[in-house]
Parts: structure tokens; sequence; C-alpha cells
RNA sequence: GGGGCUGUGGGGUAGCUUGGUAUCCUACGGGCUUUGGGAGCCUGAGACGGCCGUUCAAAUCGGCCCAGCCCCA
């Protein structure tokens, strides 16, 4: 199955070859994670922590429900939420009072917190993050990953003194993800989103898309700055060093599962995903080849080399009574980045084949050593992958001129910065607007649209 | 939001028009021989989405439900 032409099939398929989500599971948009799948969502997770501790931020688990009063306190917020979210109705057999929310995102479930526990100065800033599922009740069609009902979701939620305080913290955000999207592997365009597509309640908003094979966007993570809007509305006050009170401007960072989707769409090829060796379970998979009278020894030269690897890298040795092509597909599928192969001619010389996951290239290299070489291979895959995904990306940026021209990939064009024009790129193209570039790019020429002077860039592209 | 299509072992399918014994591939269990790119032979187990109806008899006909897919807005 070639990706690109039929990425939807090609899409499935590799993800049931790898073992990572279980489809069947007879809810619409609620898969099973598979031991694979979940290994690479924790390491996804693992990463999120490790960044967002180091920069100060502590773990929480706010409950799952939500009333109904407080969903409904931010009237743009409900807006944006309230004919997608579930509702719990009845406690047993007896209609409740007050029904409940699924939370869809937590901003409504935590603010009211926030505002019991901020107090003063001193307790700001307030860098609280969660992973959590969260649940949109999805009408259209769900995919893997990409479009699901029960979102696997991290939520980073911050309140500062004041506004300048948000946007610095919106800055740390945006390099948080420069280093986590290294890991991952996936490069990203930052847009500020048109003021017509923000999130509910949100002063602005800043998205991260990447680029699938399929020639359109994905969104893979959004910034937040919320000013003061929440805070007025779950009355999020403190003290300030003179004694007067005042809100909090609150801001938030939100990734999920569809960084593992983007993964595998990104990186994936014919013979199933391919992982960064970041996000990786196993990074190195020893098979040993046996040969008739020579089990013994190889088998335990195998299992030495998987005791010396053990404390330095995620290696697994694969002992299951298959013949060796077998187990070279099974590894591939799965996206494991190196294989090591250990036969009786490698046993002779004190050697084993390396192959490469990205490439196919196999070379011969020495035991001894071994563990340091396979490091230093990694790491260059891992700077690999993420520069030709990275080229892809821009590759597929196309300048242009006119409506009639857009293509798959991103679009880049000229915008008067009026809504009726953004507005117009969208319904007349039938792409979405992703929004003006973040780090800005001078604009030049006409507006698109109209034909007055740009005032800025806009992307569009077709987008999940 | 509107319209269309499809549900057969774990996965992929044939059979449905014209009602009667469910096909093949793959995956799976056991055994022996094998092992540097998806092994071979022997053997075993496994399915008509659910409910109701028509009928002597339903995978096949009808209704409802559930699930999945596609197109348009």
């Amino acid at each position: 199955m070639r990706k690109e032409e039929d990425f939807s099939e090609w899409y499935g398929s590799v993800i049931e070859k790898a073992e990572l989500r279980d489809k069947r599971y007879p809810i619409k948009g609620m898969d099973v994670w598979l031991p694979y799948g979940w290994a690479v969502m924790k390491r996804i997770d693992q990463a999120w922590r490790e960044e967002f501790d180091a920069t100060g931020h502590r773990e929480v688990n706010f409950p799952l429900l939500i009333p109904e009063t407080e969903f409904k306190k931010e009237a743009d917020h409900v807006k944006g939420f309230e004919s997608d979210v579930y509702w719990v109705t009845h406690g047993g057999l007896n209609p409740l009072d007050v029904k409940l929310v699924l939370r869809p995102t937590s901003e409504t479930a935590m603010y009211p917190m926030f505002a019991l526990w901020i107090r003063s100065h001193a307790d700001l800033p307030l860098k609280l993050y969660q992973i959590v599922s969260t649940f949109r009740y999805e009408t259209k069609m769900t995919r893997t990953f990409l479009r699901v009902r029960e979102i696997h979701f991290f939520e980073a939620h911050t309140a500062h003194a004041t506004f300048e305080d948000a946007e610095q913290q919106v800055q740390e955000d945006l390099q948080i993800h420069e280093r986590l999207m290294r890991r991952f592997c996936l490069p990203y365009l930052t847009s500020k989103r048109p003021d017509w597509d923000k999130f509910p309640g949100a002063s602005y908003s800043l998205g991260a898309d990447t680029l699938l094979p399929s020639g359109r966007t994905l969104q893979i993570a959004t910034f937040h700055q919320y000013r003061d809007n929440f805070s007025k509305v779950y009355d999020v006050k403190y003290e300030d060093p003179s004694g007067e009170h005042r809100y909090a401007h609150q801001t938030t960072d939100g990734m999920s599962e569809r960084i593992v989707g983007a993964i595998v769409a990104v990186h994936g090829d014919e013979k199933g995903i391919v992982l960064p060796p970041e996000v990786a379970p196993v990074q190195v998979v020893i098979v040993p080849i046996l040969e008739k009278g020579r089990q013994e020894d190889i088998s335990r030269a195998a299992r030495e080399l998987f005791q010396s690897l053990q404390s330095q890298l995620r290696v697994h040795i694969d002992e299951r009574d298959l013949r060796p092509g077998e187990k070279f597909y099974h590894w591939e599928a799965r996206g494991v980045p190196l294989r090591v192969e250990l036969g009786p001619k490698d046993l002779a010389k004190g050697e084993v084949v390396v192959v490469q996951r990205t490439n196919g290239e196999k070379r011969s290299l020495a035991v001894l050593g071994l563990a340091a070489r396979l490091k230093s291979m990694l790491e260059l895959i891992q700077v690999e992958m993420f520069a030709r995904a990275e080229k892809a990306m821009k590759d597929s940026v196309t300048a242009i001129a006119r409506l009639e021209d857009t293509r798959d990939g991103i679009n880049k064009m000229s915008w008067c910065g009026r809504e009726e024009c953004g507005l117009a790129v969208g319904e007349r193209t039938g792409m979405n607007v992703l929004g003006t570039p973040y780090y800005r790019e001078a604009a030049s020429g006409k507006c698109i649209v109209c034909g007055e002077p740009a005032k800025d860039v806009l992307y569009a592209a077709k987008a999940y």
C-alpha cells in the first residue's frame, strides 16, 4: 500500500499492522489503545511532562464531570461547545437537577477552583497541566488519532498578574513546543488564527499546523491568550502589592493524541510506521539468526548483547520461534529505528549486522563499543527525520495570487486584513484559513480577494 | 444539517437477483522439519451485526435498531 496513492487506506492499514489501536470497539470515534500504541503514547506523555515540569508547571488531575451551571458561565465558550458535548442527565434512574457535562476541555472545571486558590499576587503565576481524556460528540467521520470522540489530551493552564506576564507565558509555550516537536520529528507552521476562528472565549489563538502527505494540514497544538475573559466570569482575582483586587490573565496550551497520528502519517512508509528514536518504545530490536546445531551459542550471544545494551538503550530481543524474515517485517511495521541481527557469520567475526529503518541500510559493526555506535546512529536518525519532514512541509508552500490557483499543501497569499475577505478565501476555495504567520512575514501586493493593498500574509490549506 | 451505500470466522471475501448443504485467501492452535527477508507438510478450531416478522425452511425477503463508509452543505 503506497501512502501517496490512497492516504486514507494506507493510514488505516499501517495503524492496524503496527497494532497501535483497535478500531473495532463498538462506539464510533472510540478506539482501544493496544499495548504498543499505548507505549508510544506514554513516551509522548513523558516528553510533555519533562518539558512542562522543567518550566515550572505542575501536574494535576481534575474531575471528568462539570456541572452545567459552571459550564455555561462564559457565553462564547458555551456557544462554541454546547452542540458537541456529552451530557450526563441521570443518576441511576433519576434525572439530575443539574446536568453534568463530560469535559470537552477543562477551563470551566478548573477556573472555579483557581478562584479559590488564588488570593494574592504571591500565588501567581499559577502554572498547571493535566493529561486526561476529554470528550467531544463528533458527528462527522472519525479517524483514529485525528478525529476522535474520546481525546487523550494535554492541557496546560496558567494564571498571571498581568497581560504582559501572560504574553510572556505564550512565548515560553512556543519555546517548549520548539523542543517538543524536535523530539517528535514534526515540523510545523505557527499561525495566529483569524478572529472568527479563535478558541471560544479566547482573546486570540495560535495554532501549530503540520503537513500530512495527503496535502492537508493537521493542527497539532494550540496556544490561547484569554486575557481576563475567563477570570471575570469565574472571579479569578488576586490582591496586588498595593492592596488592589485585580483579575488574573490566563493562557492555555493544548495538544493531543493527534501527535501520534501526525508521526504515523508524516514518517510512515509502505512497510509501516517509522518512529523517531525519542518516541520509540523499542529503539533497537535484536533478532538472533539461529542455525541448526548452533542455536545455543547464538542465543547465548544474543542474550549477552541484550544485557550489555539494556542500561543504555530501549532494546528488545525477539526470541520467538519464527523465521527471521517474519520478525524483520514485524518490527519494521512497528517502526523500530534499528535492528541488530546476530547470526553464525557475525558470531565468528565478533560483529553484528545493523539495519536502519528509515532507509534500509545495512552495516556490520563490532560488538565491542556497539552501544555507543547505536546511540550516535539514533541521534542522527532523529535529526534526519525532522529535516526531511521539514523540507517536505516547506516545499509544499505555494504563493498564489488568484483564488483559483490554490492547490494541495499550504497556500500563501496576500490579504487586506478585513474579515469579509478572509471569510471569502475559505468560502471560495473550500480551504481552511489557517491565519496569519505568527513570526511575521512582510506582506506585499494586493489582497487576493478585493485587490486593496495587502496588510498581511494569509495561509490556507485543506485541513483535518 | 441533507442524500446514498454496506454489514458473512480475527482480517479480507464468494454466495443474496431465483430462500434449502456457506467459498477461498490470510491470520490462529497442536505436531514434525526449518531459520541471513513474510517457510513447508500434517492436523484442528472458528462466521451470516441485533431484534421482530413472512415461510415447512432465511446469510438470502420485509420492518425497526445498531455499527461502518461515501458524497453534498
